[in-house]
DNA sequence: TTTTTCAGATTACAAGTGTAAACTGAAATC
DNA sequence: GATTTCAGTTTACACTTGTAATCTGAAAAA
């Protein structure tokens, strides 16, 4: 499992490039986005350092990224911190703040139960 | 409205207790939590700078310390964020995720309607 | 071959965060 | 009156984040 790999608002765009494309090198990672190259580089160079995504050689002159964290690994860890800073790590007061503040109506919750019960 | 006051990790437990006491003194709010004295009047002296929290002429030797922040305006914050970063702000595709990953039961969610129409 | 290009590496820098020690001065205690 | 206490203030410092410019060296183009 991966240990404390924290991934930073403006590193994520290049993490979801990498989930929804696969392994690509880094000019086809910033032609999927938009933003100054430079402080692109510079993210793309902190997730690698961080063990976020790995560098394999291809060219001498570029690499293969690669996301090393995936996305479920990622949703997982913020919805915990989320759940523990906002809900004291229960789903069910979230849930239904969710539902207190309307962001989901009862109709959607029974939709969701439906769809569930579908598999 | 509040403006872009944003709360830090570190910071939330002096919210939490003001959130459910009310008006303290930093003794007081001190007394109700761990962790070295003084980080935590590091921490209090940020949320007044931020203006979370705001401090009231006491005594000559305490002020009065009250959330100028809510607890249900960090809560949406808090959720919009999330929402953003994990779901590209659906909470359809969220709570998904959540029943998928068995943090809800969809026994739960049921009850959750439940209540919602009982109101 | 000389020159240009450009991926990657290095350096920069302010803000915010986590953590905490040291200082100050009025109030409480001796 | 002298001394201690302690809320509040100031200072410290490393790490992360957001943002970006500059340097470097091999490959591509002229």
């Amino acid at each position: 499992m991966k240990k404390n790999i924290t991934i930073a608002d403006s590193e994520l765009p290049i993490m979801k490039v990498l989930w929804e494309k696969g392994t690509l090198t880094s000019p086809q990672i910033f032609e999927n986005m938009h933003g100054n190259k430079s402080t692109l580089k510079t993210l793309l160079q902190r997730l690698v350092t961080k063990g976020a995504v790995t560098a394999k050689e291809n060219t001498s002159r570029t690499y293969l990224y690669t996301a090393a964290v995936t996305q479920q690994e990622y949703i997982n860890s913020e919805r915990k911190s989320f759940l523990q800073r906002a809900f004291d790590g229960s789903a069910r007061k979230m849930l239904l703040n969710f539902v207190q503040e309307e962001k989901i109506t009862k109709e959607e919750l029974q939709l969701l139960i439906d769809m569930i019960e579908d598999e």
